[in-house]
RNA sequence: GCGAGAGUGGCGGAACUGGCAUACGCGCUGGACUUAGGAUCCAGUGAGGAAACUCGUGGGGGUUCAAAUCCCCCCUCUCGCACCA
């Protein structure tokens, strides 16, 4: 009968023991080391996909304790937003309530991974202890001219009654419940974050140890776009119409213009072109169209000539007017020069357009006008029909271009950016209520520092009006208020705000968690952010980095903070997919962890999470493949209990001098050290990599059981192989125990060590035994393998050339051939090429 | 369409600087022990071939003594963005 871990017997006395080893005194700085979960959302059900976050974490966190590092890894809950209320609408329970027994279960399931953390700094950011700060910064940005209100078409979900963020509708449907989108005009609170669009931009660069996705996602998000604003004056009315582009060498073959339909000027342009009648047919259409119909790929170039004309400021030329679907009112000035010669949808506008637009070439990739286009061309070349630039390279007529209308005062260089201000009131219930008051002599004043938090009152009807209002406008005892600058009867405003603002900051307030004179404690702060390691999920990467890199900056124009960036060190963990599909309670293919921990333990959970794949990458859960690490753990611990007499006190040095150890055993003892090596390779200089020193784990695994059944003199019990096996079984369990470390510390322990294995350090490897005294060198004839031969360690080239060409099989192969060249890599191979 | 990543045995994956392709694990085949095996251990396991050998990292070309790795073209998949003027 094979021995077998007894894990049930001992994985809650160490989940307790651990407490104390994850606690970290925060003022010792020096060695610091900030690993950092994004910290969940209470969704109470956690499945394998998200285990494989935390424990990655957590192997961290105890690899860089192993390494002398004072880590700090805090946990704690983005604890306000949707799935409370909508949960606590259905059940009939406070989302307040819901939440306090979901982070309750979370936390339990923690445990039971073996992922610990510092639970002394949680914070819950649904508690009026930490919402308080949130409004404090809400307070500073409004102060700061940075938090403004707007009435503001916004994007509104009728089923969840609320406002969403451009970022939360996809498709043009609801992120969260998938229904459709359309737009409604409220009162609307922004934090001007593109104000920082630049230097949320440019400092992209001070990143590079962010994955190169994550960067160009944000990039793209931002959207910088240079250009030059160009005027086209409108015929007979003294306006001018403002048109931003970036291809302003184009201007020549600028044929028509299209406006937005939404655009201010629009329904004056139709009455004054005599087709208001007609033309409100058409708002009516494009508005319908607009939010479903524009987010497909199939969007057709609607358009509807105004009946005026403006004048192309570069040549003069009468062009029509358009109203078109396709432009954007949100984006640039909302008009557009149409160029269909140069530009492929202003092309396709004109083939759809009822009356006749001129198509005429500006640049000539070749430098002669080719026949007629089949589609705009994109490209660079030199120009035409463009009077005084003929003939020029467009980049270069574009600076022209571009100076001689500035002389005219018809055009200005402009830079654009997609990235729009953030949107963060929501007409709800469970969120950080905005600390603004509403008075009717002062106007919209914010509530005094000293007055925070503007506590959420509880009792509550908080099933959502529809009417564009929280339901705490509902409250007369919230609402109802003094000015906190006159004095007078006033209102508070009941909107609440995303739970992006909540999750901007919290990374802050673990290093001071209690605090209650202050957000965040500066100089902690300063000793210990950027954060060193920053881990978690791809989904995150655009908004709530972008948002967290926002406020840090913000906070350190603020003077508050000394960095500007919060993250210095970026991972992001690939998802678990299962029958094709990432694990989500929606597709119904989550795995529950529990029954699996129950059955084979956490060790083995954890070690199948990490064995899995590359952790950066997706990977297809499998609970069949759970049989491997299984066995894996059973065989480290046999490797003890098989032999407990042996390895008593083995925690300590054994006197081992390789200069005089055997064949058989020094190659037990060069295994230990390439495993030293390869394992805190993998680790730390090759990123994360568990599953590949994993690996290297099991194979010296093999070896050491090769070791036992082989070695004589370990079968008598010789004292120089015990104690080889001693310091194998030593150096197995110190690299092992951040990935299994029930496991190590248990067989630590029952090895008579008194204290835990993580207080020690990870074992540096002999760098003079990674290599053996000899090795096969392969031997190629034309680049193909026709021998091996062993050889010994540092032969010179030329011996191991001669060595090569005496082979019987290679002079076999060689025979009457012609020997042109003979290459030599030392420790490898020899290549000889024969004609 | 643009951007990023990927494509290697039956499967997950390894191969770090161009130098032995398939480490490690799963699965499978055979064997040992056993009343029994969903335990454990041993052996085998890319394809073809009796063998010598030949072929083999999505496809095609190239560079090189040598290519999974570098270059060019193409195909497929995943993710992100998508009328951004």
């Amino acid at each position: 009968m094979a021995d077998v871990f007894p894990f049930q017997e001992i994985e809650t006395k160490w989940q307790a023991r651990w407490d104390e080893l994850f606690r970290c005194d925060t003022s010792r700085t020096a060695d610091k080391y900030y690993c950092l979960m994004m910290f969940p959302y209470p969704s109470g059900d956690l499945h394998v996909g998200h285990g494989r976050n935390y424990i990655i974490g957590d192997a961290l966190a105890r690899f860089k304790m192993m390494d002398g590092a004072n880590v700090l890894a805090p946990m704690g809950w983005d604890s306000f937003g949707l799935p409370a209320e909508n949960a606590a609408i259905k059940n009939e329970i406070h989302p307040r309530e819901w939440t306090e027994r979901n982070i309750a279960a979370m936390k339990r399931q923690f445990y039971r991974w073996g992922v610990i953390y510092d639970w002394s700094r949680e914070v819950t950011s649904c508690f009026p202890e930490y919402y308080r700060w949130t409004q404090w910064i809400f307070v500073r940005l409004f102060k700061a001219g940075l938090a403004y209100r707007e009435e503001a078409s916004v994007n509104w979900c009728p089923s969840c009654k609320t406002v969403l963020a451009n970022e939360q509708v996809a498709g043009g449907v609801c992120e969260r419940c998938g229904s459709t989108v359309y737009l409604k005009k409220l009162a609307q609170w922004f934090f001007r974050i593109r104000k920082y669009a630049d230097r949320l931009l440019d400092d992209l660069d001070k990143l590079p140890n962010w994955p190169e996705r994550v960067r160009v996602m944000q990039r793209n998000w931002i959207g910088r776009s240079e250009g030059v604003e160009v005027s086209f004056l409108l015929e007979g009315m003294d306006e001018r119409l403002e048109c931003f582009t970036t291809r302003v060498d184009t201007i020549y073959g600028a044929t028509f213009i299209a406006i937005a339909a939404d655009h201010p000027l629009s329904a004056e342009l139709l009455e004054r072109g005599g087709r208001a009648a007609e033309g409100k047919e058409f708002l009516q259409m494009v508005r319908e169209l607009q939010v479903q119909e524009r987010e497909k790929a199939e969007f057709t170039k609607e358009g509807f000539f105004t009946g005026c004309y403006a004048a192309n400021p570069a040549n003069g030329r009468r062009v029509p007017v358009y109203l078109a679907s396709y432009v954007l009112m949100e984006y640039g000035t909302g008009v557009v020069m149409g160029v269909p010669a140069h530009d492929q949808r202003d092309f396709e506008f004109v083939r759809r357009s009822p009356i006749d637009i001129d198509v005429v070439q500006v640049i000539s990739p070749d430098g002669a006008q080719s026949p007629g286009l089949s589609e705009a061309y994109t490209g660079d070349g030199r120009l035409i029909n463009s009077e005084a630039f003929d003939g020029l390279d467009n980049r270069i007529g574009m600076a022209h271009i571009t100076a001689r209308l500035a002389e005219k005062g018809l055009a200005r260089p402009v830079v654009h950016f997609r990235l729009k201000d953030w949107l963060i009131s929501r007409q709800r219930y469970w969120g950080a209520p905005i600390p603004m008051v509403h008075c009717r002599k002062c106007g919209v004043v914010p509530v005094k520092e000293e007055d925070l938090p503007v506590i959420l009152p509880e009792n509550v009807d908080f099933h959502p009006r529809g009417d564009g209002k929280s339901p705490l406008a509902t409250v007369a005892g919230f609402v109802e208020t003094a000015c906190p600058v006159c004095g007078g009867p006033a209102e508070r405003d009941t909107d609440t705000m995303d739970t992006f603002v909540d999750s901007s900051w919290y990374f802050l307030r673990y290093l001071s968690p209690r605090d209650s004179s202050r957000p965040f404690d500066s100089s902690l702060v300063n000793a210990w952010l950027p954060v060193d390691q920053y881990v978690g999920g791809i989904e995150h990467a655009i908004l709530h980095l972008m948002y967290s890199r926002f406020i840090v900056k913000f906070l350190h124009d603020e003077g508050l903070v000394s960095f500007d960036e919060p993250f210095r060190n970026l991972f992001t963990q690939g998802m678990i997919h299962r029958n094709g599909a990432k694990m989500s309670k929606s597709k119904g293919n989550v795995v529950n962890p529990v029954p699996l921990i129950d059955k084979y333990g956490a060790d083995t959970v954890r070690i199948y999470t990490l064995f899995i794949g590359p952790p950066e990458k997706d990977a297809e859960w499998s609970d069949r493949a759970m049989e491997g690490a299984y066995r894996f753990v059973n065989r480290v611990w046999r490797l003890y209990a098989n032999h407990r007499e042996i390895l008593q006190g083995a925690f300590g040095e054994e006197s081992i001098d390789p200069e005089i150890l055997d064949e058989d055993r020094l190659k037990l003892y060069r295994a230990v050290q390439v495993t030293i090596e390869r394992v805190t390779g993998d680790i730390f200089a090759r990123g994360f990599q568990f599953n590949t020193a994993i690996s290297a784990l099991m194979e010296l695994t093999n070896e050491m059981y090769l070791f036992i059944e082989q070695n004589e003199a370990f079968k008598r019990r010789d004292p120089g192989a015990t104690s080889l096996f001693r310091d194998a079984m030593k150096n197995l369990l110190l690299l092992l125990a951040p990935i299994a470390p029930h496991l190590c510390e248990e067989i630590w322990e029952r090895m008579g060590s008194g204290t835990t294995i993580f207080s020690r350090k990870l074992p540096k490897a002999n760098s003079r035994y990674l290599k053996s005294g000899t090795y096969t060198l392969v031997v190629q004839v034309n680049g193909k393998i026709r021998s091996r031969i062993e050889a010994e360690k540092d032969t010179p080239r030329e011996k191991l050339s001669e060595l090569a060409l005496a082979d019987d099989k290679i002079r076999k192969f060689i025979g009457e051939g012609k020997i042109i060249k003979v290459i030599v890599i030392p420790e490898s191979l020899v290549n000889i090429v024969v004609k």
